[in-house]
DNA sequence: TCAGATGATAAGCGCGCGCATATGATCTAT
DNA sequence: ATAGATCATATGCGCGCGCTTATCATCTGA
């Protein structure tokens, strides 16, 4: 038996550092007012606008009944827009508007700070390691 | 602007990936009959019995009055013990009956395997970096 | 001895969320 | 023209969980 086998279980591991991650960003979200709901969905639109409500839940992970109320909600803020697709009036043709990217982009350079500060226990290395790695099984699925 | 300021947020890419790994793991404690909060349990008691229950909330992330109810359930099946401590009766001795280490152990087996699969989309030098840094993190935090 | 701290337990509140269902508008294919 | 699919939206159920409060037993220190 490697010390290897030993090892706590990855989900052990990974749940409490996300717990961590959330409470870190919640405060930096309610200074921005945005809900964390908002800042994915302005995160999945900065640079690639949507074409249906529904596509974007999908994307982002979220229920595409639920994600009604935040969608009214940033667009009464003037963060989004939801345009009637003129060629089948269905759709909502989702865009962040430039206020929204501004904040978007705020709240990601703050967080990215206290993350930078998470990841500071580890070596240069590591940590780009770690991202790297991160992104590779992000983008796998 | 380097390519790694364009990197999604770390919650962002762990936050799908305990999903994930959540996902593939309730299918496998239904199988041996536990909760997620009873392996929790387990797990920390394998190997090292702990005095109170406020303690073993504390050091798994539970609330000390929603545990109860899953140690009752763990007591009933007969995966653990509790004894009411001689020098403090106020306190009950928690630990692990053979039956509850070999359910634990079984899961984690299991746990393992799957948690195998999802990291094969690593080269093996990855897989290995990713588990050591996992490790410091947790062990910090 | 007695007040205050500590541990286990019960019970309840409120929130977020996954999920199902229903409805109306609109499009598409037959 | 019409049936069926698709999209946005509203509504409600139920669960898990973090949190609070209260109760009872027991221990500890003044």
């Amino acid at each position: 038996m490697s010390a290897e086998d030993e090892r706590p279980d990855l989900a052990a591991m990974l749940h409490p550092l996300v717990r961590e991650l959330i409470a870190v960003e919640l405060p930096i979200l309610a200074d921005h007012g945005v809900s964390m709901w908002g800042y994915s969905v302005l995160t999945a639109l900065d640079g690639t606008p949507v074409r249906t409500q529904a596509a974007l839940a999908e994307a982002i992970g979220a229920d595409k009944t639920r994600i009604i109320a935040t969608l009214d909600e940033l667009q009464d803020a003037g963060l989004i827009t939801r345009i009637p697709d003129p060629d089948d009036r269905r759709v909502r043709l989702l865009s962040i508007t430039p206020k929204g990217t501004r904040i978007r982009r705020a709240v990601r350079s703050d967080i990215r700070t206290r993350e930078d500060q998470l990841l500071s226990a580890l070596p240069a290395a590591d940590r780009r390691a770690f991202i790297r790695i991160l992104r590779t099984l992000h983008e796998r699925g």
